[in-house]
DNA sequence: AGCAAAGTTGCAGAGACTGCAACGGATAAC
DNA sequence: GTTATCCGTTGCAGTCTCTGCAACTTTGCT
């Protein structure tokens, strides 16, 4: 089993339309309606596909609104471990985080609804932070790997891309208590630099 | 609404009781036989209840995995606001966290049968991350009050409560990936000087 | 065109979860 | 001591989530 970097086939293609139509419905439907009066069957027939369907993308209702797909993670784990080698590792993560961040707009404008899902159904606060948890492992290993680290007997690794991700979500929060109106990117890099500056209590400028 | 810090009366003391009973059977049922062999029922079972009673106590059979109760969440907030004012706040945190650790052996025990059990069913680890949300919640409101900063508007609480709980649960794995052997507060501690260190790529000493 | 691999769908069934109403034990007031 | 009240427990009925399986359709390749 070898990993191919084709360009993607009509079927990969496919069936990530498919996911993504069915996040989509799937959050927008919930936007309108609150999260328990929406049923599967109501997204996949928004969708178009049958519910069954639906269970062969996302695991639960849930995840449809909250999950991140195995092929970003690869995307970031990739990046992360092409960064120059002398690079400081919580910089290399900042600059992989970031720089995926200013591309893809359609990704931010999911992300964008799904932080307005979960506000009003709290429900799914926990959901949306754990949903971070796969990336985070997958991280963490790639530090291990640059770092020379071992992932299960050493903090760092671990604990860089739990700080990393924290940034990540803290960000998050300050972009949605902000009606979206700060780019997230540049929020996220704030959040780094925070980090930086070594997480000393800040002078209050406001 | 006030908060009342009268001893707790006998209704409370069976209620917690009663959860703690159903928390153990579930965790203990799970160890032996798998999520997926067991049910509701056989959990209230063995926890001498009703299943109906179960759903009183947790929203779902996985919460009564990986749930951390409210009143643990606002004894830690409680105790956070009680540290030394001029106390940087990653040293409080800090302090609270470890020395919570460093008193109940009760909840160790738990603990630890939750990281036995959260490692062979993968499915429970975006569940496990998820239920430190609550509590990072409330720690980031309680370190925004120290330091007078807006949860909603700043970084800087946020931020530092998803780092500290990212020194917890980094110290969690790295507990279970040493059969507990290591005392978990020293685990948590040797994270936090991780932190104060400034996330630099540690020295490889094995 | 034709074969093989992979995706979609329907179906049936187990189990998760909820609202409601009845029951019962403890508490408090009289 | 009796009565009124609160609050947790339980059973029940019903809806929805989620899964395995088998039939069918589409895609990718020759």
């Amino acid at each position: 089993m070898t990993i191919t970097h084709q360009p993607p086939g009509l079927r990969e293609r496919k069936k990530l339309a498919a996911r993504r139509t069915l996040q989509r419905a799937a959050l927008e439907l919930t936007a309108e309606r609150g999260l328990e009066h929406v049923t599967v069957e109501d997204i996949a027939a928004a969708a178009d596909m049958s519910p069954r369907t639906f269970f062969n993308y996302f695991a639960s209702k849930e995840d449809a609104l909250v999950a991140t797909d195995q092929q970003g993670i690869e995307q970031l784990t990739g990046r992360l471990l092409a960064r120059p080698a002398g690079e400081a590792p919580l910089e290399a993560l900042r600059a992989v985080l970031v720089g995926r961040l200013r591309e893809d707009a359609p990704d931010l404008d999911l992300l964008r609804l799904c932080m307005s899902v979960v506000e009003p159904n709290p429900v799914l606060l926990p959901r949306l932070v754990g949903s971070f948890a796969a990336a985070e492992r997958a991280l963490a290993v790639a530090v291990a790997h640059r770092t020379g680290t071992d992932v299960d007997r050493d903090a760092y690794p671990m604990l860089l891309a739990a700080v990393a991700t924290a940034a990540l979500r803290t960000a998050l929060h300050l972009w949605r208590t902000g009606d979206f109106a700060a780019p997230l990117p540049d929020l996220v890099d704030d959040a780094f630099a925070h980090l930086d500056a070594g997480l000393t209590a800040p002078v209050r400028d406001h």
